[in-house]
RNA sequence: GGGCCUUUAGCUCAGCUGGUUAGAGCGCACGCCUGAUAAGUGUGAGGUCUCUGGUUCGAAUCCAGAAAGGCCCA
């Protein structure tokens, strides 16, 4: 006996118990066991940041990893099933600096790095055993025991010595960057921190107009514009746009430059001398606003070309400041301009800026403006509102500083990086370009960042100038001073109190306070969980992965940064598969963003809606558009696993009541009628097509095939097959139907049994495990269905096919000729089908003539008689061809035969008609054809079938279908009487002299359906009735319990 | 400015190496079934396959160009 199934399930339910199942019996531990001896599968995780809880689009990729995994898996393979957790970073950092209530990095000083760092950790541990958690309800199989995390000492250890690799090459330098700095927290802000929705807001500033005058002519004066005053102090150079047309004007006894495009709106009454291209002014010195400062001793001011200016604001004559803008500093590295940067971390003026030095920049602008209005060097100031970046923190309007950071030089990787990168399958290919795009345009690495929580760089900068970088943590315990090395992490602040002695020249030197990108981190990880260092066979075992998956941005950051440092220590890639997927949106097409109120939690998702029903609808997305995600369609997912579903109770149903025992039966001596052969064929081809797609990490395929037989198995199969089960004699056909199914069900379960983890355990514990003692425990534990060797000549599928279009179009048909299904009907014709179509079809016809309740099935080569063909011209093109004489061309084509003609149309062949005696020649497009059905009959076309239904209804097949009408009728009448469907019931009717008959003729049949003892006319008419309508016909029902 | 991608029915998307009258799900309209039943299911309407050229006997599909949108880099 199979466990009873709930006709409606509770589907999250049922995998809160799966799970429980899977640890009792401790399955994965039996499945790392079986595969402990097959072949490798090496799979490499990306670390999730554990930093906050689970989000839905971190589960599409977990249900690839996972997914894959399991596939492999039940292949026999031996795979490491470790996940990993990035752990470092500046969001990590952030997220504890708002739960502490901090916003500044001296807050986070006056805390304490010790307390700080540890808060860190014991964030990354609080949502690294959450992530844990979830992952588990997602049904993802991990050793959770064994998880990676990028924190440790062994990570960090692999990272120092690539570091000290690149360092020996002499790829490792110090350089300067510019960074979106807030002054009222004290730190940069990362690239990253500027895309959210609130870090433009509109602002309004002063902006000034102040003219420069250009040095050695008198008079003349460049005419600048700029909405950030203080840093003109900074002001190396002037840019111009060298294809744009410059003006001098004159105006109040001074020449300005300025663009020719803007005279107008700003010098309106001044008087145009000449015009010139922005290239002749290209090398000019000026007089810079703040000659006076020491900072800007020795700065010769010059204009330079620059094809970014435009004339829609402004001046068209851009101020220059490099130590100051993110463009000025990259404008200052191509025309080698000195870079002043004249504030410090917290906004105020470094010295060498006279009156401004020790101002703060917030305060600055009205004495900045007041000097320049005493120097005659201010025109005019006007207030102008623009978008403008503030600190997502605290709103504080971000100012550009150029830093010193660390960086790794590319070129000499450059070009094994991109043959390497060339060497992996990418899936999509254009993943695969971007990477090399990527490569061919990238800059230096940017290592450092000025943060706490993170990978400690080992560089240790002396005063004599030398670098030196250590490659492990033995080595540092070795320089040491003094020794022994008592620290309890690689950390800050622990790792910074440790000083070495330079190897130079003996000063005792500290550790640079910058810490690592966290790409270094991640990047690290085919190395540092393979134990590059500590085991290198294992190492060599284990590496390179095969598979890697991520979400298409990993592209630049970890995919990248995996391959740069692979490259590095080994000159080879890391991976030799990735799979890249898209991004995951709202069901509106919108990102999921918290403050837009549209992000669905992870926790919330897959109670609504089942891990399952999640998976499938991660599974089958396409990874190369973006997913839209949401309970819509994840409820049409669900609708589609609850038609498998039902099938599955459907047998148990009437298994049990049958005591159907599968292991009873030899599956080789049954004999199966066609439709049994057909189902087992279509079942053969999916084991055949998901063992391909899976090959290729293509889950989408498999999802969409499967949901295809899924189809076919109910709405097709089962649904012809159901009385097979009904019947009460136990015949070869039954047990045929039974094997069939259970066969179908246990080898589909297996098939999805890495997409659907639970519903196929679900399943599979109640048709397998309760029947064959010695199966594998768990579905998990089975191998993955294998094809059969396929009858070719058999060409089940086609013919299937075949009859079920024949049925498609009888029931357009029969919609067309509204006339419904259960009325009966003399017979179908069909036309135009082949000797070998009407012989595929012959032993299959019963499924026909049921499905479309037929009587008779009968073959025509032509639609002679059933169907008129029209022929009529086509006006457009015969109107101007013929003119007037259009009305004969009409008659003469009525009076050819529709069916000739159509063969010669159909062949391409000029028809010949007579029109007013002369023979006219007419192409077939000139001819339109029209098809009407004769009157009787109702047809409907699809390529060259046609099938032609005849609505005669002789009075017998009439009353067969009232009969059924009224069959129908009292079941309705039982249904809303409340009676069950084994009740037996008395029915007494009251009806026309049509239907009274029917219901005489008809009455044994009647009976038989409506469980009616007794089925009589009424003769008494008192009594209060339930009236229907048959056909139109009114009758009345009194329908009796028998108790 | 460079690169990648997308554009097919009201919506979400399939359409492999070019080949009958371009498909599915959802939605909509009208039905069917009532022994898988607060489920299931049929038919229909709806598309100049973004546009313009080209290659070809034949183009949603290949090539070139354009437009719109998205992403990455600068």
């Amino acid at each position: 006996m199979f466990r009873p199934v709930a006709v409606k399930p509770n589907f999250c339910a049922q995998e809160e118990e799966v799970l429980q199942f899977w640890q009792s019996e401790r399955i994965f531990d039996l499945l790392r066991e079986k595969n402990e001896a097959g072949p490798r599968f090496s799979f490499i995780d990306g670390p999730i940041t554990a930093n906050n809880p689970m989000g839905v689009h971190h589960a599409w990729g977990r249900t690839y990893k996972d997914l894959f995994q399991r596939y492999k898996s039940m292949l026999g393979y031996h795979l490491r099933y470790q996940n990993g957790f990035d752990c470092q970073g500046l969001w990590v950092e952030v997220e504890v600096e708002r739960e502490m209530g901090f916003n500044s990095k001296r807050q986070i000083e006056a805390y304490g790095l010790e307390s700080f760092s540890l808060k860190c950790r014991e964030r990354v541990i609080h949502y690294a055993d959450l992530i844990t958690e979830q992952s588990k309800r997602l049904g993802q199989w991990m050793d959770w025991q064994d998880s990676y995390y990028t924190m440790t000492d062994n990570n960090i250890e692999h990272i120092w010595h690539f570091l000290r690799r690149c360092h020996d090459r002499g790829w490792l330098y110090r350089g300067h960057r510019t960074m979106p700095w807030c002054i009222r927290c004290g730190t940069s802000l990362s690239q990253h921190e500027l895309v959210g929705t609130d870090t433009y807001i509109n602002l309004t500033h002063t902006a000034v107009y102040l003219e420069l005058p250009v040095l050695d002519r008198n008079q003349e004066r460049f005419l600048v514009w700029t909405t950030t005053p203080w840093t003109l102090s900074a002001n190396v150079a002037l840019a111009v746009h060298p294809e744009l047309e410059y003006a001098y004007i004159r105006w109040q006894g001074k020449v300005y430059i300025l663009s020719r495009l803007l005279v107008d709106k700003l010098l309106p009454k001044g008087d145009l001398i000449k015009t010139v291209p922005g290239k002749e002014l290209v090398g000019l010195r000026y007089q810079g606003p703040f000659d006076t400062f020491a900072a800007q001793q020795g700065v010769e001011h010059q204009v330079i070309p620059w094809t970014e200016v435009g004339e829609e604001e402004g001046t068209g004559i851009v101020h220059i400041a490099p130590g100051c803008g993110a463009e000025d500093f990259e404008l200052s590295k191509l025309h080698n301009l000195p870079v002043l940067v004249p504030i410090n971390d917290d906004g105020d003026y470094v010295s060498g800026f006279g009156f401004l030095s020790g101002m703060n920049v917030r305060r600055a602008n009205p004495q900045i403006l007041q000097d320049l209005q005493q120097k005659n060097l201010l025109l005019r100031t006007e207030e102008y509102t623009h978008r403008y970046p503030v600190c997502w923190r605290c709103g504080e309007e971000l100012v550009f500083k150029v830093v010193d950071e660390w960086f790794i030089a590319t070129d000499p990787v450059r070009p094994a990086l991109i043959r390497e990168a060339a060497k992996v399958r990418w899936m999509p290919e254009s993943a695969g370009k971007r990477m090399e795009d990527w490569l061919q345009n990238m800059g230096d690495w940017c290592i450092s960042r000025k943060r706490f929580w993170g990978l400690p760089l080992p560089i240790y900068l002396c005063s004599c100038g030398k670098v030196t970088v250590l490659g492990s943590r033995h080595e540092l315990e070795e320089r040491a001073v003094p020794t022994p090395l008592r620290i309890p992490e690689l950390h800050r602040p622990w790792i910074d109190e440790v000083r070495i002695r330079c190897p130079h020249c003996g000063e005792m030197v500290e550790r640079i306070p910058e810490v690592g990108d966290a790409w270094l981190d991640a990047g690290i990880v085919p190395y540092s969980t393979l134990h590059y260092l500590d085991n290198p066979q294992y190492w060599r075992t284990w590496f390179p992965g095969e598979f890697i998956t991520e979400m298409r941005e990993q592209i630049r950051l970890w995919f990248y940064s995996m391959l740069f440092m692979s490259v590095t220590l080994e000159d080879r890639t890391p991976y030799q598969s990735a799979l890249v997927y898209e991004k995951l949106m709202d069901v509106n097409g919108r990102p999921m963003h918290r403050s837009l109120g549209n992000a669905i939690w992870f926790d919330e998702a897959v109670g609504r809606m089942g891990a399952d029903a999640m998976r499938w609808l991660f599974a089958s997305q396409n990874t190369e558009t973006n997913l839209l995600f949401g309970y819509g369609p994840a409820e049409e997912v669900t609708r589609k696993l609850l038609v498998l579903w039902n099938v599955y109770s459907f047998f148990v149903t009437y298994a049990n009541i049958d005591h159907f025992d599968p292991t009873k039966h030899a599956s080789s001596n049954v004999s199966r009628p066609f439709l049994d052969r057909w189902i087992l064929a279509r079942l053969n081809s999916l084991v055949t097509i998901a063992r391909d797609r899976f090959g290729h990490y293509d889950a989408a395929t498999v999802t969409r095939e499967c949901e295809r037989f899924i189809e076919d198995l109910s709405n097709w199969w089962l649904r012809c097959n159901r009385r097979r089960f009904w019947k009460t004699e136990e015949d070869s056909e039954k047990v045929s139907a039974y094997l069939t199914l259970y066969e179908v069900l246990v080898t589909f379960i297996r098939l999805v049994a890495p997409i659907v983890p639970f519903l196929a355990e679900q399943i599979y514990q109640n048709l397998v495990c309760s029947v064959e003692s010695d199966a594998p425990r768990s579905v998990h534990l089975s191998s993955y269905p294998e094809p059969l060797p396929t009858n070719l000549k058999d060409s089940l599928e086609p013919r299937m096919t075949l009859i079920q279009r024949v049925i498609r179009l009888g029931r357009a048909a029969r919609n067309k000729a509204s006339i419904k299904v259960r009325q009966p009907i003399t017979k179908m014709i069909l036309v135009g089908f082949t000797l070998i179509e009407q012989e595929a079809i012959q032993e299959l016809s019963n499924i026909i003539k049921d499905e479309l309740n037929l009587k008779e099935l009968v073959y025509e080569q032509t639609a002679r008689g059933l169907q008129e063909i029209l022929l009529l011209p086509n006006l457009p093109i015969l109107g101007p061809r013929f003119g007037k004489h259009l009305p004969a061309i009409r008659t003469a084509l009525m009076g050819l035969s529709g069916e000739k003609a159509l063969l010669l149309l159909q062949d391409q062949q000029p028809l010949s008609v007579l029109v007013e005696g002369e023979e006219v020649l007419l192409q077939p497009e000139e001819i339109l054809v029209q098809r009407l059905d004769q009157p009787g009959f109702a047809a409907e076309a699809e390529g060259h079938i046609l099938v032609v239904l005849d609505t005669y209804i002789p009075p017998e097949l009439r009353r067969e279908g009232l009969a059924r009408d009224l069959a129908h009728a009292i079941q309705n009448l039982r249904k809303e009487a409340g009676f069950k469907v084994e009740d037996r019931i008395r029915t007494y009717f009251q009806a026309s002299p049509e239907l009274t008959e029917v219901l005489h003729e008809y009455s044994l049949y009647l009976k038989k359906e409506t469980l009616s003892e007794e089925l009589s006319a009424m003769n008494d008419s008192g009594r209060t009735t339930q009236q229907v309508e048959i056909d139109g016909i009114p009758v009345h029902f009194v329908l009796e319990k028998v108790v």
